[in-house]
DNA sequence: TAATTAAGTCAATATGGCTGACCTAAATAA
DNA sequence: TTATTTAGGTCAGCCATATTGACTTAATTA
């Protein structure tokens, strides 16, 4: 009767439950970022940087192209926010095999602010999933996936590749 | 013995998992703020603007300073947002009993731009639970919930009254 | 009556986006 | 081989959103 009930029709939130999903993603989400936000301010960086510098000690050696495609931002704002990393050389440029690529990677600096700023992050989500089942973090890890684009779940993909 | 082992140690998420979480929150919030994004530049209005709508909508009569502990920004930031809106006619401005305070509401044509928004993001929320159990959605809420920071997560009560 | 509170305003500054126009060098297609 | 496309860079200007600091007004509360 249990599963006869969740199949033909499945759990409803009303719309006053989904507003609550609303502001916790908002409430949620702006605490996430505050940790990093505050030691970034001190070297006179933004979120901006922050990206860049997560997404290159992710994948080292990334184009900027690629960078682009992740960070779907236009290659001048990238500009700004890159030539500032590599100038106070928390990243390294080298030429692709395609001489017309760049490759980044993180310098030890770069490193040691990548691991500052995500340490914060990962300590943060684990200790709140850390109070949770398997299931639960699953389902969680689950539905945030769902809430992205196609597009750009691909992009999430390559970059876990 | 599959207690035991919860009970022991509990479900555990290593650097390269746990980072997994980290793209999944931003990718994901990003994709879920897009929509809203794309009708509010029509109006030349930013998320900020969404923000305010967002939360005027959530509790009518709600106060500046309400509006400012909600938002968590200065008083010159919301200003600048709020005039705006002021002056196009989305929300209206009323002297609270006591009379230092002000009352904010949405006008008709707020309240038209706010079920625009919130519609978005309320279908999109609903299309992704849709295909969750009861459980896992519950999980999801409480591990964002938990993800607030002590002082937000009364912020999010109070405006859940 | 004095102090506090709610709200507003002026000015300057920083960050992080955007568009448009234009350039170079290298790789690839015709 | 020439033409086109691609990767990347750059200059200039614009806009949105945030900040700090200083100051004001009016109303409430101590």
């Amino acid at each position: 009767m249990a599963d006869l009930n969740n199949l033909l029709s499945p759990f409803f939130l009303n719309d006053k439950e989904v507003r609550k999903v609303i502001e916790l993603l908002f409430f949620s989400y702006r605490d996430f970022t505050s940790g990093p936000d505050k030691i970034l301010e001190k070297l006179n960086f933004g979120r901006a940087h922050h990206r860049v510098i997560y997404f290159v000690g992710k994948k080292n050696h990334i184009t900027i192209k690629e960078l682009l495609g992740v960070l779907q931002i236009t290659k001048q704002s990238l500009s700004r926010v890159l030539n500032q990393l590599v100038n106070e050389k928390f990243i390294i440029v080298s030429t692709g095999f395609d001489k017309r690529t760049k490759k980044l990677s993180l310098t030890e600096k770069g490193k040691k602010l990548e691991n500052e700023l995500s340490t914060i992050q990962i300590n943060k989500i684990r200790g709140v999933i850390n109070e949770f089942s398997e299931e639960d973090i699953n389902g969680f890890k689950q539905i945030l996936y769902e809430m992205i684009e196609v597009d750009n779940k691909k992009t999430f993909q390559e970059i876990n590749d």
